[in-house]
RNA sequence: GCUGCCGUGGCUCAGUCGGUAGAGCGCGUCCUUGGUAAGGACGAGGUCCUGGGUUCGAAUCCCAGCGGCAGCUCCA
């Protein structure tokens, strides 16, 4: 016998061998006709599976319906089964991979054996897959051997799943297939019990993806769907989708002339068109307020550095491929070679004299790079002419110069410029800082991942018995702006080293975990929910993450704060302490917004490019009626403009409505409306973006609402930042 | 960087079988002076991404490059 516990607390036995469904159906007929899948002891299983007890205490069980969360993932992992077999059919000789369930939907990564499979073929497979619903088949599961198994899925032709059990699933004695017809697949389950239960589904997007996440393995084609139990909550999910898209930041940024992206400036390089700019500036000021109060210093450093900066940070090489190319500039004496060798003109002798002038050696060892195979070194004299140019070129740098890919270095500089006693600590060194980073082109995105962006970045220096409180306190700083801009989606991320990557050499030690432990300790005594994740520290150290979605459902990180003990001891940085002892500082870099072009891309989105009246690049708008009161309405405007309001009046020859739309649509926050009535007492009837006509005031009572309202930066009608409400399954969330 | 898809007036998009290009919006001019989300007429505007190739003939077919999109990989 089995006892088995229910959600209402009752307790009862069944026969061993007993199923969920039969359960369920003991419970109550429409139970079992609804039923999808089982919850038994917070594992989710097989309807028709076998409840296995436990040791000594009953199961805990619960029926999951369509009602239940975890059912849509139950379906959806099912429904890729479904395309996976649909898959097979039209596609004979198709190797399957993997086909987890996400976020959203599903996916399935398929190498196909001859044609690859397009968008155009969704149509086809996606009929298929819906004659394989009607034929109702049922879901089943049977098990193997793990040898037995292996060759079962060598047998199929299933290489991918060969080379899984090869590699990770081996040392499992047993493993689970599902049979559906003739379709069978490695998969650990559970599924729904037949396709009679699936229903609503959708095919969507098709793309590349490599097996196992390795970018020198074959690539696979991976095909993304979605299911749902309702064709209705489909068809909300499909046109969900289409509201995000018109969200969309490169979207609105075109149509409201935000910023524009030229591919004669370069990709990934933003170009801030003026009301872009009024935005940018305008959050620059509110972030410098906020910097100013908590004791911020501002400063500013140049765009490149020497390439010897960046050695001594470890910026470079480090990262050399994810970094423009360094500019070299020749000595003088190898620039005279240079030239002299392309006019074709001096003997050997002045040759001599210039290589010694620009302290170039006449052998050098060769690259290892590019050796051939045959000569360990090569000689100058060895060289036709266009050889010499380029081994002067190589070997006669007297400077080199990189475009500075953090600031940091900058910042170490300005810091080590004079002694400092630990009286002058924490110093706080804060700068718009631009930065440049030679990003994989296939991930330029938009405003969100650029090649060249301004950080709203700072450096701060402390004694070790500040760490603690200077971190909270830039925790605090972030926490404020992003709320002032009624940004609160978020999650936190305590990014970790991970010991095993080499980009963390040397940073298996003491100081690193004491680091990652004062972030931890920091995030709990201000009671933030966070989660951690290994391998995302910076080189140099541990940081505390803010994590945001665009429309999309993509993440992107924006404000991070980072503590690094790693650099101060890299520049040999130091304070003079109360013991009149040398002692090191340590470094906290943060940077609340993290880049001014993620941070505008990501800000509109949240506000779906309608900026509260503070941000509006245009803040009000007048709206004469007709041209009969066009005087009014200009001294309604230079009123506006007195009182320092961004307003502009539309005296086009167009009717009321007409203005209104244009205004509307131009996401103008407020529009005065002055017609024969307002002008004859003074007033303007005052309309609200998002509340409409207000109705007549006086002007002097409209200005005070506007100011206000910028005064107090107003954030209203916030868009949620999540497009995607139906968020569950492997995504944590903090909050 | 990899895989797939895409590139036609400022924007969004049509364009048949290979036969020298079209709409709506926007823009300009004129008429209209209209009270809370689109008044009317006329007009200008195109190197069909770039470069090769096939062809009597290419927006259309092929190749390469550039750019974009989606995903993967990466992200100090």
């Amino acid at each position: 016998m089995v006892a088995i516990r229910l959600p209402d607390g009752t307790e009862r036995e069944f026969e061993e061998g007993a199923t969920a469904r039969e359960i369920a159906a003991s419970i109550g007929t429409r139970l079992a006709q609804a039923a999808v899948a089982a919850v038994a002891n917070d594992v989710v299983v097989d309807l028709d599976r076998p409840i296995e007890p436990a040791n000594d205490a009953p199961v805990a069980l619960r029926i999951l319906t369509p009602k239940d969360r975890e059912s849509l993932d139950v379906l959806r992992h099912s429904t890729a089964h479904l395309m996976a077999r649909a898959i097979m059919r039209l596609y004979p000789g198709v190797q399957l991979a993997f086909g987890p369930t996400t976020a959203q939907g599903f996916y399935y990564d398929v190498l196909s054996a001859g044609r690859p499979i397009s968008e155009a073929d969704f149509p086809a497979i996606e009929a298929e897959m819906a004659a394989i619903v009607r034929a109702a088949e049922p879901f089943e599961r049977f098990s193997l051997p793990v040898d037995q198994a292996r060759a079962f899925c060598s047998d199929l032709g299933q290489k991918f799943k060969v080379e899984h059990i090869d590699t990770e699933l081996h040392q499992y004695g047993v493993l689970s297939f599902y049979r559906q017809g003739e379709f069978v697949d490695l998969c650990r389950g559970p599924h729904i019990p037949s396709a009679a239960k699936a229903g609503a589904f959708k095919l969507l997007s098709i793309a590349g993806a490599y097996w196992k996440g390795r970018a020198d393995g074959p690539t696979l084609q991976r095909i993304y769907g979605t299911a749902f139990f309702d064709k209705k909550e489909l068809d909300a999910h499909l046109s969900r989708l289409e509201e995000a898209k018109k969200r969309d930041h490169r979207k609105l940024g075109k149509e409201l002339g935000l910023f524009t992206i030229s591919p004669m400036v370069g990709s990934g390089l933003v170009l801030w068109m003026p009301k872009g700019a009024i935005i940018r500036g305008v959050l620059e000021s509110f972030v410098k307020d906020e910097l100013i109060k908590d004791g911020y210093q501002p400063v500013y450093t140049p765009h490149i550095g020497k390439i010897e900066l960046y050695q001594t940070s470890g910026h470079y090489p480090y990262y050399k491929d994810s970094q423009f190319p360094t500019l070299r500039l020749l000595s003088d004496a190898a620039l005279a070679l240079v030239e002299l060798l392309e006019s074709g003109s001096g003997d050997d002798a002045a040759q001599r004299k210039l290589l010694t002038d620009a302290g170039i050696p006449e052998s050098m060892p060769r690259p290892v790079a590019d050796a051939t195979g045959e000569s360990a070194s090569e000689s100058y004299w060895d060289l036709n002419p266009a050889g010499r140019v380029e081994y002067v070129e190589r070997c006669g740098v007297a400077e080199e110069y990189l475009l500075k890919p953090m600031n940091c270095p900058h910042h170490i500089q300005i810091f080590a410029a004079q002694p400092r006693s630990y009286r002058d600590l924490p110093v706080r060194l804060a700068e718009f800082g631009t930065v440049y980073r030679y990003e994989q082109s296939g991930e330029l995105s938009g405003l969100t991942r650029v090649r060249g962006f301004t950080q709203d970045d700072a450096h701060l220096f402390c004694t070790e018995d500040q760490v603690r409180g200077e971190f909270r306190a830039t925790m605090e700083l972030t926490r404020r702006i992003l709320a002032g801009l009624g940004l609160t989606d978020y999650r936190l991320r305590l990014s970790k080293h991970d010991p095993s990557d080499a980009k963390y050499q040397g940073a298996a030690g003491e100081t690193w975990r004491r680091a990652e432990d004062d972030i931890r300790a920091v995030l709990d005594e201000m009671r933030l929910p966070y989660d951690e994740a290994s391998g995302e520290a910076a080189f140099y150290g541990p940081k505390a993450d803010f994590i945001v979605r665009d429309c999309i459902g993509r993440q992107w990180q924006l404000g991070t704060v980072q503590l690094d003990y790693v650099l101060p001891e890299r520049f040999k940085l130091d304070y003079t302490g109360a013991d009149n002892h040398p002692h090191r500082p340590v470094m906290i870099h943060r940077a609340p917004l993290g880049s001014m072009e993620r941070f505008f891309g990501i800000l509109i989105e949240h506000f779906a490019g309608a900026f509260p009246l503070w941000l509006a690049p245009e803040q009000i708008r007048v709206l004469s009626v007709s041209d009969k009161t066009a005087d009014y309405a200009r001294g309604v405007l230079d009123r506006l403009l007195e009182h320092g309001f961004r307003a502009a009046i539309d005296h086009r020859a167009e009717k009321i409505g007409a203005k209104i739309r244009d205004a509307q649509l131009e996401k103008i926050p407020v529009m005065l409306v002055v017609g024969a009535k307002e002008a004859e007492s003074g007033s303007v009837a005052y309309r609200d973006r998002h509340d409409g006509d207000q109705g007549s005031m006086s002007l002097e009572a409209a200005i005070e609402r506007l100011e206000t309202e910028r005064r107090e930066r107003v954030v209203r009608h916030v868009v949620e930042a999540s497009a995607t409400p139906e968020d569950h399954g492997s995504e944590q969330h903090a909050y």
